[in-house]
DNA sequence: TATCCGTGGTA
DNA sequence: TTACCAAGGAT
């Protein structure tokens, strides 16, 4: 018996309910598939350039916030060939607000690079795509289901949530990562070459699936349908086998490990103009907010006073008179809280910037790679009175400032 | 393996 | 308000 015959053999094996998932899921996204800026009409596989830009962009990135994104670069750099002739620092301040900005970075590297070593066209096997700057494991599968047609199922956090519910996975999070892709591999549709009989040029595990609706099949009914929490069971393709609604507590799936929280840091900031220009600085390529610009500052310590953080400015030391401004700018990152007392003062008209530092006029600074909390430390350190100001005032402590 | 990387939305 | 979550990758 060949490979062929005993994969078919055992697909009879499996119960009836399980063997229909890969359909019934496609079923559903053909009649329920959002339409998003990268997604081509039904049918057509999107081109490689598009897919693998949105992949990045939406690596820990909701699909609302990128969309205007991906329209602004695909409209600025509408092929490889373009992104990959830009500056850095251009695509830097593109991706401005959008946050991880190593990916950014990775982004750019990752077009130079197709372009130099492969002849500007991406590769088209999941081990070629994973060995490129920006690229892991989950973004290879993924494009080379949705680009390539190839019969792969790259889980994300949607489809880990699917499948530890669908199946129950007792496991916690990331050790049950290995499981969860394995079932997430059976849900994956029969190759189209294979269910017609096949011919000898068919193979498991190549092209001619539907390996790519399948995945963003998943990941549709985990935004939509099976979401964190209240989950809407009842529009499921897949609740009539679902392991965790029969056992009633779908909401505490998928299991996790507990996180611990950062302890909160604290620094200075200092908005310095020289007339309607400011003092600002771009950060070390690598690390936190790696290549964006700043206000200079001190460093961000667990526990700082603000005294502590003053002296931290030598190289401001001919500006003669601080005024620290009423109450502190607060920002939340991925791994601890940060509040930054924010300084300002005035440098007289012909003052020369510190080395490494340059002025830029307040009316350009929207073309700067400024991260949100700069944003929100400029806009404290002007007083809220410039068209920069934090974008998000809503009031609160979420506006940035407390005092 | 665990930690480091932003930001906005949500209940 | 707080905590969690989002189409993860690099080190």
């Amino acid at each position: 018996m060949n490979s062929r015959a005993i994969a078919k053999t055992r697909r009879r094996e499996v119960a009836p309910e399980a063997a229909g998932r890969p359909a019934r899921l496609l079923e559903w996204y053909d009649r329920h598939r959002r339409r998003l800026p990268w997604r081509p009409p039904a049918g057509e596989c999107a081109d490689p350039y598009s897919v693998w830009l949105s992949e990045i962009m939406l690596q820990q990135t909701g699909v609302k916030t990128v969309g205007p994104y991906f329209e602004k670069f695909l409209a600025r750099w509408p092929d490889i060939a373009a992104l990959g002739s830009a500056s850095l620092d251009e695509v830097l301040r593109m991706w401005a607000g959008l946050g991880y900005y190593s990916r950014a970075r990775n982004l750019h590297a990752c077009a130079v690079k197709v372009l130099r070593d492969h002849g500007g066209a991406f590769p088209d096997t999941e081990q070629g795509l994973q060995s490129l700057p920006g690229i892991g494991p989950y973004t290879a599968a993924a494009i080379s289901a949705i680009a390539f047609g190839r019969r792969t199922m790259p889980v994300d956090g949607n489809i880990e949530r699917v499948v530890s519910r669908l199946f129950a996975v007792e496991e916690p999070l990331p050790q049950a990562k290995p499981l969860i892709q394995q079932l997430a591999a059976t849900l994956l549709g029969a190759n189209e070459m294979e269910a017609r009989g096949g011919g000898e040029e068919s193979r498991v595990g190549d092209e001619n699936s539907r390996a790519g609706d399948s995945a963003q099949a998943l990941m549709d009914l985990g935004s939509s349908i099976c979401t964190p929490k209240k989950p809407a069971c009842a529009l499921c393709p897949l609740n009539d086998d679902c392991a965790a609604r029969v056992r009633g507590d779908q909401e505490s799936f998928p299991r996790k490990a507990p996180k611990k929280a950062g302890a909160l840091r604290r620094g200075a900031a200092f908005v310095v103009l020289r007339g309607d220009r400011l003092l600002v600085r771009t950060r070390p390529e690598k690390g936190l907010l790696g290549g964006m610009t700043e206000v200079p500052g001190s460093d961000w310590r667990a526990a700082q006073d603000d005294k502590t953080a003053l002296k931290q400015a030598p190289e401001l030391k001919g500006i003669a008179r601080w005024h620290r401004k009423a109450g502190v700018v607060t920002h939340v990152f991925t791994h601890f809280p940060l509040e930054l007392a924010v300084y300002t003062a005035h440098a007289p008209a012909r003052a020369r910037a510190p080395a490494g530092m340059r002025w830029v006029p307040v009316a350009t600074l929207d073309d700067e790679a400024l991260p949100n909390v700069m944003r929100k430390v400029i806009a404290h350190g002007l007083g809220d009175r410039s068209p920069h100001a934090d974008r998000n005032h809503r009031g609160g402590a979420r506006s940035g400032v407390r005092s």
